[in-house]
DNA sequence: TTTTCATTACGAAATTTGTCGTATTTTTAA
DNA sequence: TTAAAAATACGACAAATTTCGTAATGAAAA
């Protein structure tokens, strides 16, 4: 059996984003990234690094004083499955209405439409 | 300014998503259809209802004994909110890169794909 | 060495969410 | 008119999440 798959919270989330960009930081580092957007104290955002290593949500270097993060589960993964949770709750298990619905109310570039445009007609030879 | 959008929590979006349906419902008709998938009792479904409509994420008709509620919002403008977050949290404000996700990992039909295809050369003419 | 500073550990409070039991109110049926 | 049934109101509790203060620890500087 596959270990179940945890759901991040919202502030998780924020915490793995800074993750997957630097891909590896400590504690202060994410603080700061986060510190940019949010205002909460550093121990804030040490305790739910630390609750999230619990939970398995990150890994981390503990030989150093100063520890060092990095997400245990990759921005695809994750992609994946908060994008089918969604499809299923919200998008009555469609993923064209999702796709309609992103296309229709955010821009998108000449180049990127034409990129979507080859990925279906590669989807239509199978 | 407009008011602030509040977002609805998971327990809520199943409540909604009944409202949406049904357009029109009491709290004991969207209990029973929650209850084919989940099991709480019907104060708990009532509350949250509650809490709903003094949040502002439903209307309701008290006139009757009765009450009848609807959804304060619609479906569209939920999804338009919820998948811009997730495109800014999740995607690096792509949305490319989530239709991509989307089309990859979730089996649409021959149709669907046409539509789509219809829509993205409907939005290169612009 | 001693002091200072940055870091982690930990407990606990505050908030939000989800749950339900009981009281009250209203309608309907006997 | 009275009793029963069904609905809402409300308070309270439990769990999960977010927050922070303080203590302990380790490293670096004086």
């Amino acid at each position: 059996m596959a270990t179940k798959y945890i759901k991040p919270t919202e502030s998780e989330l924020e915490i793995l984003r800074v993750l997957w960009e630097k891909r590896t930081a400590s504690v202060r580092d994410v603080h700061e990234e986060l510190s940019k957007t949010k205002d909460a104290g550093y121990t804030t955002t040490l305790k739910l690094m630390q609750i999230m290593f619990e939970k398995g949500l990150v890994k981390r270097d503990a030989t150093l004083k100063t520890h060092f993060y990095q997400a245990a589960t990759s921005r695809e993964k994750t992609q994946k499955h908060l994008l089918g949770k969604m499809i299923d709750t919200l998008f009555g298990g469609s993923p064209t209405q999702l796709v309609m619905q992103a296309l229709g109310n955010h821009k998108a570039s000449h180049e990127e439409l034409e990129e979507i445009r080859k990925m279906i007609d590669n989807l239509k030879k199978q």
